[in-house]
DNA sequence: AGCATCATGAGGCATTTT
DNA sequence: AAAATGCCTCATGATGCT
């Protein structure tokens, strides 16, 4: 295969043109995880995902943990300095005495303790003009909304002043006969917000799971995941049934799979108060190469045990694009990137239709309680479907308030299919650059050139949410003040080049393989207008990219620094009711060349 | 052949009710 | 504790038109 020439295949997710029937594919039943790179089973974790740490941790780890804590800067300099850096058990005995001569203990106060201040991270803008004015009027008071699905101001992990009301909380706890160690881990665990009810619960949780282990002493099996999100009620009861069916011998493995995080936060998002800034990688996954993997979060059961017993054992960090913009979007991605000091792009983008949308507002009618979107799919609902609500509404005579059943029946349909009110009683589906705008593309960015409506719907459907794809990328920056080389497997529309170039990331040398032919003029028409001065090279077929052609690329401008892909999720996607086979399907077996590779180029880079 | 349009549930959690 | 209910999901295939 050489460098791609353009062919007439413009359809966004088609793979007709692949011959499917080689042998390759009946290779992948019962493969195993292969690689040249040592595998190493995880370590047992700890329940809030952070394995603890044997190594001493360094100063400056040391600081952000206390500061995390909501301790001043001022305070955990003199604790260290009296107690010296091994003893974080001391210093922090150290930090609660010289809080209580500071604060006065009020527990009515502690159920509703937020963090304030907050502050953003400067950032270099680029293209922002590329974007509505729309969404940059509405960025000004995207702080000061409040949503009941989450609470909090504004926090990036440093906090530089002090922040008592966390001190009162810690000081509570170790007055209610907790130790420090408890109290400590719940509060990492529960963030600056949660309630001492709710930090309480969990440390009571955490000591039956520890007096059930003295029990049952023998083998520690991983608990389920719980990558971040509060330790409710709900995780009690899961932990419940665990521990009862553990004591009757009937733990089966699916109860030792993934599971995925309840709020769906990932390791925190820019607007959460409080945000993991440290893991555990298992030493394969140690690049380089940094590597980003995504999919689609509600997949069927195991695929995503299987996804990341693949990709070196590390966790799947589930995110819900809704916690960044106006619609929902929930993927998982695993990566081996720092989760520290991450920063989002600015502005930050509407987070509610009614921002996002501005002109749906006036037909908005008061029943319709939606503020955010559903997932963003490939195809929108019909003029039929819109044509019959309209009808049924109409029916009901000028009222503001059709009965209860016409509502249901419309709110059903209206969050089937993602509708907006655009008139009295009529609603609609979102048109394409509404789409490119919520998923955080440049207007008219898959418009034109010779792409149908349909087919951007379904490039779009199958795109990154750039928003939160840049967040997590961020930390590249100061890792790579001088640009990167990229390799881009199922590149699509772009999302994650789009990402990094709004993030202020040089791009040097970019491979991306892009089955369709529509997408790729897409990236194409984007890097020539946006003056990229690096290098772009396209390819069509991920099966057909080997080691020869890796290693010649490497060698040609000394190896990549970043794998990004998304493999297909037709197989995996709950809208598809005719083949949803799995990771073994015919599409989302591709996951295993995004494997392949990038094990070849883990291969290459550790030579 | 390309494009637009339309109809087509099940899986799997989470929550509520019994 | 179990059953019922609520809710959401990066889609596929058939059809008719130009």
């Amino acid at each position: 295969m050489d460098f791609y020439t353009f062919d007439g295949n413009a359809s966004g997710d088609d793979y007709e043109d692949i011959d499917w029937d080689t042998d390759d594919e009946l290779e992948i039943q019962n493969i195993t995880p292969s690689s040249c790179a040592t595998l190493t089973t995880l370590n047992a974790q700890t329940i809030n995902g952070e394995a603890s740490s044997s190594a001493g941790p360094s100063n400056s780890d040391l600081v952000q943990k206390f500061l995390g804590m909501g301790f001043s800067k001022q305070l955990i300099a003199k604790a260290i300095k009296e107690n010296g850096e091994s003893n974080t058990n001391s210093i922090l005995e150290s930090l609660l005495t010289y809080s209580v001569l500071e604060v006065e203990d009020s527990p009515d106060e502690l159920n509703s303790c937020h963090l304030n201040s907050p502050q953003q991270p400067q950032q270099e803008c680029v293209d922002n003009d590329q974007l509505s004015s729309d969404y940059n009027e509405s960025l000004c008071d995207d702080l000061s909304e409040s949503d009941s699905s989450w609470s909090g101001g504004s926090e990036v992990a440093d906090v530089t002043s002090s922040l008592p009301k966390h001190e009162k909380a810690l000081l509570s706890l170790a007055k209610m006969g907790y130790s420090i160690e408890e109290a400590s881990a719940a509060m990492e665990r529960c963030g600056p917000q949660a309630s001492i009810v709710e930090l309480t619960d969990f440390i009571c949780a955490a000591q039956m799971a520890k007096m059930e282990d003295v029990f049952f002493e023998e083998e520690k099996p991983k608990l389920p995941l719980r990558l971040n999100g509060d330790f409710k009620k709900r995780k009690l009861y899961d932990l419940d049934i665990w521990k009862r069916k553990k004591r009757k011998g009937i733990l089966t493995e699916e109860d030792d799979a993934i599971r995925l995080p309840n709020p769906m936060i990932g390791f925190g998002t820019p607007t959460d108060a409080h945000v993991i800034t440290h893991r555990i990688l298992p030493d394969a996954a140690v690049g380089p190469p940094y590597f980003y993997y995504e999919n689609v979060a509600l997949a069927p059961k195991g695929v995503w045990d299987t996804i990341s017993r693949f990709l070196y054992d590390v966790e799947p960090e589930f995110v819900d694009s809704k916690y960044f913009c106006a619609a929902a979007r929930k993927r998982g991605y695993v990566h081996n990137l720092p989760i520290k000091n991450r920063f989002p792009l600015l502005p930050l983008p509407p987070r509610t239709v009614n921002d996002a949308l501005p002109l749906t507002k006036r037909w908005w009618p008061e029943w319709d309680k939606r503020t955010k979107l559903n997932c963003l799919q490939t195809v929108i609902g019909s003029a039929r479907l819109t044509d019959r609500i309209r009808k049924e509404l109409e029916r009901c005579g000028d009222t503001d308030n059709p009965p209860p059943h016409v509502q249901k029946y419309v709110m059903d349909q209206c969050r089937k299919w993602n509708l907006v009110w655009v008139g009295k009683n009529k609603l609609a589906p979102l048109e394409p650059d509404e789409v490119e705008m919520l998923l955080g593309f440049p207007r008219n960015h898959t418009r034109g050139g010779g792409i149908s409506r349909t087919d951007r719907y379904k490039s779009l459907g199958n795109s990154f949410q750039v928003d939160t794809v840049a967040y997590h990328l961020s930390v590249l920056k100061e890792l790579f003040p001088n640009g990167i080389n990229m390799l881009s497997l199922f590149s699509g529309i772009g999302g994650a080049e789009v990402a990094l170039h709004r993030l202020g990331i040089k791009l040097k040398n970019v491979v991306s393989v892009e089955i369709s032919g529509a997408n790729r003029d897409i990236v194409r028409s984007w890097w020539e207008q946006t003056n990229q001065k690096g290098n772009l090279i396209h390819l069509a077929d991920v099966q057909q990219l080997n080691g020869d052609r890796l290693e010649q690329y490497m060698s040609s401008f000394g190896g990549f620094d970043l794998v990004v892909g998304g493999s297909p999720c037709n197989n995996l996607a709950g809208s598809n009711r005719v083949s949803r086979d799995g990771l073994e399907g015919e599409q989302s077996s591709l996951f295993y060349d995004y494997f392949r590779i990038l094990d070849i180029v883990k291969c290459i880079m550790n030579k």
